[in-house]
DNA sequence: AGCACGCCGACT
DNA sequence: GTCGGCGTGCTC
């Protein structure tokens, strides 16, 4: 008896065993419907084998296989295996998680109608004289098809009101074919409407860059395209691009968010107007991504570009891996499977033998280090792609000495004042929304914590609310302080919200624009507060991290950071990192163009190492210290880490299961684990977190001994819910 | 994760 | 007398 061995969408570290009789050919990577249970669930075929462990009688039958979509390739599902082990997290959960939507539901997905037609050889051997002669819309379709080669349905359509009709009826004679966009059928490239532009002339490093990654011929290889700010790694990026197009081959690009597609498709699509690109992320309706998905798994779309989630997408001519600003956090997922989708991409490369690009002006240290010790090949770019564009001037503003003006120092509102004169633009660059972090009541020193979570509830004024940017939950403003009723309640802090209204204040003739999450919800907020900016409608710009990347502003000379220091407290020994390249990031927004840029930074310790490699754009200096402190603590790079989190309505089971764990644990094996904690963020919406962190010199060990500790935490039990995290980020 | 079974409190 | 609380256990 054949024996199908299903990957099903359920949290349990096993394959299922199932018949399959009467289905005809079935492949690996076949998507089956099977009753799971008392449910009917969809699965996937993940291995086939002639016997079972299994009693014969409990082994249900396959109902139905699926024939919709082509299978997924061998190709995809040695990268979801490598995830799914690698992150000790059930190959099922995987597999499903990397499917769209609609192939994940127990009904076949409709078939699409098709995008276009083509004549077959009978239709093109077909004279015109053979239709009647009165038929003269067939007449003339035919004669458009034969002259087209395709025709789109849209084309058909406005062709005449009859034509739909007429195409049905050349398909029903075998005179055309349908061109379907699911199934892997005609070879059709969708054509885009673009400009064509033209190629920008490369600088020397860029040339070599180009040079070197396309001397690779191809071949797996991780390169660090380490480039300032504006030194050009996207038209790196597109050089290399190209080739691969000619080559015939497919490219993926992976981006950190969703915001940052929109500009690089655009660009992509104008330099390579007719080829056939996808985009791929979470914003997508269930229906286009499955669009886009199936074409990038035809083979069809040649590039594809998206968020972490795209990196699943099968790609059977795979030539070419980037990975955009790949220093940062967005590429690891934080729930669920939390797979860091920047280490997937170079285990795709691998596998596929196709060459990964990892671009960034600060790459994460892990990336710098694998660099240095010539894992990775580095590549950079040192200057700015405009010759005259020269770097911005960084300065520091010490706060410890200046008196403030609602969080503004003197220095920086007089030279926002000389760029108002110039009509030149200023970005204040400030990493909290609302109107202030924190509402306090002055008599009893009462603030306003959020109940569900560890943390503070942020005044949003306007609203006259209350609330937490961690679980969303929102409360109206207490009038009086709710401890000791005193109405001596205060907003502490600055917030955008707070900023906006003191530089309308100090600036009354200044056109401000506030860029944060809030006043881009609405759907093409973002879009068009962009362009207003580009347009110089705008002299000041208020922003936070969403402005923080990829956008040239031309008229854009100052760059002001309100509070620089509160990653300096941080627990998080990733944090100085991470506060570099962001501030290195903001400050690339200033003198992009001809305009030379000046970056002022408030700060309390302008003598911080952080500061002071930040001022001289200084990133291997600061990178090679983090290194040292690294090395001594034993810290990543030089360790390799993996979290058991857990939580619980109660601290003490969280930390009780952690404890159990902990003696489940194997001794056999050379890592250390440390004692259960509370997480830095103790309670999240309801559930108090902690976890407990383990170690090891080498990641073979670690991976060793996961592969068996994994086992015994799925016999703990208990009404704890857990999760592996390896190469965690948050703590 | 679902979805059952299973044994103890307040309701038509 | 039932409806329903969520503890425990299984899913090929």
């Amino acid at each position: 008896m054949k024996i199908l061995q299903i990957a099903l969408d359920v949290p349990l570290d096993t394959l299922f065993d199932y018949s399959a009789e009467s289905h005809g050919e079935i492949h690996i990577g076949d998507r089956v419907l099977v009753s799971f249970g008392r449910r009917q669930m969809v699965g996937v075929v993940a291995g086939m084998a002639d016997h079972s462990d299994l009693a014969p009688g409990r082994i249900k039958p396959v109902l139905q296989v699926f024939r919709d979509t082509p299978p997924l390739s061998a190709e995809i599902f040695r990268l979801l295996r490598f995830c799914a082990d690698y992150y000790h997290h059930p190959l099922g959960e995987v597999v499903l998680n990397a499917l769209p939507a609609p192939l994940r539901q127990t009904r076949p997905v409709a078939r699409a109608k098709p995008v276009g037609y083509q004549l077959t050889e009978a239709g093109l051997t077909l004279a015109t004289d053979a239709l009647p002669a009165r038929a003269t819309v067939k007449r003339k379709l035919l004669q458009s098809l034969k002259q087209a080669g395709t025709l789109l349905r849209s084309d058909i359509a406005a062709f005449s009101p009859i034509a739909p009709q007429a195409i049905r009826e050349f398909v029903a004679q075998g005179w055309a074919t349908e061109i379907d966009e699911i199934a892997d059928s005609a070879h059709f490239s969708l054509p885009f409407k673009g400009e064509g532009q033209d190629k920008m002339p490369l600088t020397p490093a860029q040339e070599q860059a180009v040079a070197a990654i396309l001397s690779g011929q191809y071949q797996f290889q991780v390169w660090l395209l380490y480039g300032i700010t504006g030194s050009g790694k996207t038209e790196v990026y597109l050089r290399i691009i190209e080739q691969v197009l000619q080559h015939g081959g497919q490219a993926l690009v992976l981006v950190p968010e969703i915001n940052l597609t929109p500009q690089l498709e655009s660009r992509f699509r104008a330099r390579f107007p007719d080829t056939c690109q996808v985009s791929l992320h979470s914003r997508l309706s269930a229906g286009e991504r499955l669009r886009h998905w199936s074409l990038a798994q035809s083979g069809r779309a040649q590039i594809v570009l998206g968020t972490r989630l795209a990196l699943f997408a099968p790609m059977p001519k795979l030539m070419l891996i980037v990975v955009d600003e790949e220093h940062d956090s967005s590429f690891k997922q934080q729930d669920g499977l939390r797979y860091s989708a920047r280490d997937m991409a170079v285990a795709r490369g691998k596998q596929v033998g196709a060459p990964v690009i990892l671009g960034s002006a600060t790459p994460a240290l892990e990336t710098w280090y694998n660099a240095r010790t010539g894992r990775y090949k580095m590549l950079e770019l040192p200057a700015r792609a405009i010759a005259e564009a020269a770097l911005p001037a960084i300065h520091c503003i010490d706060i410890s000495r200046a008196k403030l003006a609602n969080g503004l120092s003197d220095s920086l509102i007089e030279a926002m004042r000389v760029r108002l004169a110039r009509g030149e633009q200023s970005l204040v660059f400030i990493n909290r929304r609302g109107y202030a972090p924190v509402m306090r009541c002055g008599q009893c020193g009462w603030v306003s914590t959020c109940h569900r979570c560890s943390s503070r509830l942020v005044v949003h004024l306007r609203e006259k609310r209350l609330r937490c940017h961690h679980c969303g939950h929102e409360s109206r403003i207490p009038s009086t302080c709710p401890d000791c009723g005193n109405a001596d309640l205060a907003p502490i802090g600055q917030g955008t919200q707070r900023l906006e209204e003191s530089l309308g204040s100090l600036f009354p003739t200044a056109r401000i624009l506030r860029v944060d999450r809030d006043s881009a919800r609405r759907k093409h907020a973002l879009p068009e507060m962009l362009a207003r900016i580009h347009a110089a409608e705008v002299d000041i710009v208020i922003g936070t991290q969403l402005l923080a990347k990829g956008h040239d502003f031309k008229k854009l000379t100052l760059v002001g950071v309100v509070n620089a220091d509160g990653a300096l407290y941080s627990a998080d020994f990733r944090a100085s990192e991470r506060l570099f390249a962001q501030l290195m990031q903001v400050a690339g927004r200033a003198g992009r163009d001809t305009l030379p840029g000046i970056v002022l930074i408030q700060t309390q310790f302008p003598t911080h190492p952080l500061f002071q490699a930040l001022i001289r754009h200084d990133y291997p200096g600061f990178a090679a210290t983090l290194l040292t402190e690294r090395k001594q603590a034993e810290f990543p790079p030089y360790c390799h880490q993996a979290l058991l989190r857990a939580e619980a309505p109660q601290m003490e089971t969280a930390l009780a299961f952690l404890q159990k764990a902990k003696d489940a644990a194997p001794g056999d094996f050379d890592v250390s684990l440390f004692d259960p904690v509370s997480a830095q963020m103790a309670r999240l919406a309801g559930m108090e977190r902690a976890h407990l962190l383990v170690q090891a010199a080498s990641r073979g060990a670690l991976q060793a001994f996961l592969g068996v500790w994994n086992k015994a935490l799925f016999g703990l039990g208990g009404s704890v819910r857990w999760a592996l995290d390896v190469d965690p980020l948050e703590f």
